[in-house]
RNA sequence: GCAGCAGUAGCUCAGUUGGUUAGAGCACUAGUUUGUGGAACUAGGGGUCGGUGGUUCGAAUCCACCCUGCUGUACCA
């Protein structure tokens, strides 16, 4: 036996892979509910594309790489490397791309999906997630990013949350361009290293970026990571610029003025926001929480941005034919799930059935009539599935959570008066068919 | 990827100058009640002490390598 032992399959998960049980997975439908509601009011159209793209479909490319590893799960089929999709976005412009002439321009689509990504998993991150997705494809039309923004605060709302307990950053890639140009910065690896850098303000406070746009930073375990090597007056510049507290792009300028029409407040401009992404042209927002998240210990972690997104005007235009200016927002719904579960004024009402304990097989036949009865009017029910003592029975309906069980045996039978027992009081009535719905649906 | 720390039952952990059959609490199973859950009591099951190799008469304990987890950091379309 113990030999055997060896030879059984393996219980655990890949790395970053979890499962995910129904506590969540109900919060989760909640969240679904609500982002269907508001796509449909705000009249986006529902897309799915294939989980599985080919690799260079989704700007994964294999220069001298036998594989395209580099964050994204891939196989090779006969000739040709097929890659799990690591987002929407990629997806989406090569869905433009493929049905240009038959979409409307603009074209409005919003997505839920799996991605996938072969990285490092963290807290709350993992390698297998589900993405919402909504993107505005064929304008360069502000109107479009604003809305999005406001569409992404209906939907937090909508999901419990208050005005105080999110907000949307916004700033635009047209400042940081700027930027570069003012000091004079031309050399594009530089550049990406001193976007980086930004991207890191909220974690490692203007001390730790300022070392990483010089020289370079050493970390807490000691890892040292090199910098971008700037002077210290082009440093100076960088941060006087990027702590302005008003906008001067003229995109930023202009969305301001649409939020103002739509009577939107809840935003908050952001210089030091950046979003890593290298395909961002223009405005860039995330979407931030604000009250405190916590570990399964208990500690307070820093939970970063649930989601964001941004003006990206060349992506489509990448497969070659057609120009398709677009701009898109996602959302992280497992992080959002995370978070909302930790509210403690946020509950979903779960149904779990009344049980109907069986004392004779072989009055089967009456408890199927109960059952009917019961689901028939509503309400979550079922016979006891399996075959024990009633001790067991009962503690069945207890570690399920059932809000009550019947008791219908020989006696309650020939009097046609099951018994009710609540399972929260623990009191037992005994009552008429006839009003055992309704005695139930009051315990509910 | 790099760095630091850790890995003993399903879970939380105890177990050092290396010494017989490795422990506790919770959980689980059975019973005390053959028609009654959440409490109590009794009994029981469950561990190749993360893996492999080494040192030793003897390793959960010491050494090497590997795997996994946590934290930081890098990358993140």
């Amino acid at each position: 036996m113990t030999q055997d032992k060896k030879n059984k399959p393996s219980k655990e998960l890949p790395l970053g892979f979890v499962d995910r049980q129904e506590k969540e997975l109900l919060v989760r439908d909640f969240i679904i509910s609500n982002i269907k509601e508001v796509m449909i009011r705000y009249g986006f159209q529902y897309l799915e594309t294939p989980s599985f793209e080919y690799t260079d479909s989704i700007g994964k490319f294999l220069p001298d790489k036998d594989r395209p590893d580099e964050g994204v799960f891939s196989f090779q089929d006969e000739k040709k490397w097929l890659s799990l999709r690591y987002d929407l976005t990629a997806p989406l412009a090569r869905y433009v791309a493929k049905n240009y002439l038959e979409i409307p321009k603009p074209f409005k689509r919003y997505q839920l999906g799996t991605v996938w990504r072969n990285e490092k998993p963290g807290p709350g991150r993992f390698r297998e997630f589900l993405q919402f997705d909504a993107d505005f494809v064929g304008t360069q039309s502000l109107q479009a990013d604003a809305e999005l923004c406001v569409m992404i605060s209906e939907i937090l709302e909508k999901c419990g949350l208050s005005k105080e307990e999110y907000s949307i950053k916004i700033s635009s890639r047209k400042i940081t361009e700027e930027l570069f140009k003012k000091i004079n910065l031309n050399n594009n690896e530089q550049k990406l290293i001193v976007l980086r850098a930004l991207d890191k303000i909220d974690r490692l406070g203007w001390t730790g970026v300022k070392q990483l746009l010089g020289e370079g930073r050493k970390d807490k375990s000691g890892d040292f990571t090199k910098g971008a090597n700037l002077n210290a007056s082009n440093i100076e510049t960088i941060e006087t610029e990027l702590k302005k507290k008003s906008a001067e792009t003229n995109d930023l300028l202009e969305i301001f003025k649409i939020f103002k029409d739509y009577n939107f407040s809840n935003f908050e401009f952001d210089p030091s926001i950046i979003r890593g992404l290298e395909y961002y042209t223009g405005p860039i927002f995330e979407v931030n929480l604000k009250f405190d998240v916590k570990n399964n210990k208990g500690q307070v972690i820093q939970f970063g941005s649930i989601g964001g997104g941004g003006r990206y005007d060349n992506l489509v235009n990448n497969f070659g034919n057609y120009d398709a200016p677009a701009t898109g927002i996602s959302i992280g719904l497992d992080r959002l799930v995370y978070a909302l579960m930790q509210k403690k004024e946020f509950k979903i009402k779960q149904s779990k059935p009344v049980v109907i304990c069986v004392f004779n097989k072989n009055l089967m036949k009456e408890y199927i009539n109960l059952q009917n009865i019961l689901r028939g009017s509503g309400i979550s029910a079922e016979i006891y599935p399996g075959e024990s003592k009633l001790k067991k029975q009962m503690e069945y309906a207890n570690k399920i959570k059932a809000p009550a069980v019947i008791l219908y045996g020989e006696d309650e039978i020939k009097s046609g008066k099951p018994t009710l027992r609540d399972l929260i009081s623990g009191k037992e009535k005994s009552i008429s068919i006839k009003e055992l719905v309704n005695e139930i649906k009051k315990i509910i």
